[in-house]
DNA sequence: AAACAATAAATGTCTAAACACGTAACAGGC
DNA sequence: GCCTGTTACGTGTTTAGACATTTATTGTTT
């Protein structure tokens, strides 16, 4: 289940090294289990969060550009993102009136409907944290965040 | 720099969904500087932790089952991987006597002498976690390595 | 020894990300 | 209105990852 490299650790050379790895690790880690519980509902991480930042426009529409600046991963891609979940018939598109450069997305009642199911399968998921007490929840949520600041 | 949605949080639900939100933003900034302070080197973390596992073996030989079931982000495509490091004349790739489906992988001077080049040039990366005081990254270390347990 | 299963690598295929470039629309200066 | 630069999006291409399948070799059973 855990990489052997945690059975037989690398020789750190100081903290800082081993917190290195240590995220190496959780990056492979957390993006298992995100692939994982979402895998049965056809969505990718981060075609979950385009919805999600949809839904809190709605309904209002959202610019492309607007869902780009949001995404925690940023890509050039939002347009194929976009057309993806069109497909599934889980967003609108429609060229915007004021300026037709710009696309306005809007989430359909069949994505507000996914994510509703979503939001009640996310906690199944987010238990997956629960090894951690709360108090060591807000830890490390201080932590990470200062260390990316 | 940062996404947008650290500057526009969605509501969390509570401290684990905060969580996966953070960690979500913390693989995406993780992978970023990863990629960067190896990009001048022209190696991904994938090939580099490789190389360093080969090191740790040198003289002797990895198989390349071993390699992989020590990496860190399992994969299936050691063959490939291990083919690119090849070309760039960092290993050696020969098949193994005593069972003749193995192969023994070995790092060369050259590949050795770029993992020196990087030992000097890591300590840079490293930096990067200084804004965490040596306390906060024990702890940081404790709690990750807690959470995926 | 023959048959069968198990193992180690390699490969094929499909999908997604990274990056650069192209295109259409707008905005401002003249 | 025309020219220039900028913006918003789309697309083409290359590369890497995920997953399944294939091939060659080894071990095991009878």
């Amino acid at each position: 289940m855990t990489p052997d490299t945690e059975k037989h650790p690398p020789v750190y050379k100081n903290r800082y090294h081993r917190l290195a790895v240590n995220l190496h690790c959780t990056t492979s880690w957390f993006n298992r289990i995100s692939a994982a519980w979402l895998e049965p509902y056809d969505l990718s991480l981060q075609q979950f969060n385009v919805l999600r930042i949809l839904r809190r426009q709605h309904p209002k529409p959202s610019r492309a550009i607007l869902v780009q600046e949001r995404m925690i991963d940023r890509m050039s891609n939002v347009s194929r993102l976009i057309e993806k979940l069109r497909l599934k018939g889980l967003v609108e598109r429609h060229t915007c009136h004021a300026d037709r450069r710009a696309v306005d997305v809007v989430i359909t009642e069949a994505g507000l409907a996914l994510l509703k199911e979503l939001d009640e399968a996310e906690q199944a998921w987010l238990d997956s944290f629960k090894t951690l007490t709360p108090e060591e929840t807000d830890t490390l949520n201080r932590l990470l965040y200062k260390l990316r600041s």
